[in-house]
DNA sequence: CGTAATACATCGTATCACGAGGTATATGAT
DNA sequence: ATCATATACCTCGTGATACGATGTATTACG
């Protein structure tokens, strides 16, 4: 997929990764995998721009003898989210818009 | 709308605004206006972009005593509006990610 | 005992949207 | 006549950012 075009839906993909439950790195990139592929050093990137944004917050945790940062939403995350349904509207208004000019010359 | 979201729409847009006929750019931020707002400096560099990618052909003429730069799809161009929209499902699935994501919650 | 997987992080580079600023002509209002 | 606005083009600098390359450290497996 197109690099621009993932610009703007990877930070809401890794709000919705978190949002059922608190998540971290290895696993977030694992869950959007079948959606969207993005390398640890972009995750990072996003994660700390998330947090600077108080989208979310980190918490560090010890699982099997290794320390693991786990990410949770917080409701300015949330709100990000409901934020993106509304310029989904936009978009698609875009996409008729390709398609239709489109359509004059078929 | 959010920038990032803009990427990678922009350059599809433009293609669309000059797929019917050719354009030139004041006529084609104009065109856009409704969908997507874009300033001239944004639009030239598209425009550049588009042409060393060539996506497009450039054309001097005059109009009313004064010079107008048109601009023309190439098949490249059209190819390109394809592949967007094949890139399209995948928008598509990371969207209901999204939503589907979101609905775990409610 | 070495290779892969897990898990974190940093740095440099290339791409790119946009504001600020510049040039020039035509049109309409004062 | 003069000034503002619209048309029409262009360049430069900046900030944002995705990602490859690279590094560290532990666990699991064959």
């Amino acid at each position: 997929m197109d690099m621009q075009l993932k610009r703007g839906l990877l930070d809401v993909c890794v709000l919705a990764a978190i949002r059922s439950e608190d998540s971290y790195g290895y696993k977030i990139i694992k869950d959007l995998k079948p959606y969207i592929v993005l390398s640890e050093s972009t995750l990072y990137t996003i994660l700390k721009r998330l947090e600077s944004a108080e989208m979310l917050t980190v918490r560090t945790a010890e699982h099997d003898g290794r320390l693991r940062k786990y990410y949770r939403i917080t409701d300015m995350g949330r709100h990000r989210i409901e934020e993106f349904k509304r310029e989904w509207a936009e978009i698609l208004s875009i996409y008729r818009f390709v398609i239709k000019e489109d359509e004059k010359n078929d």
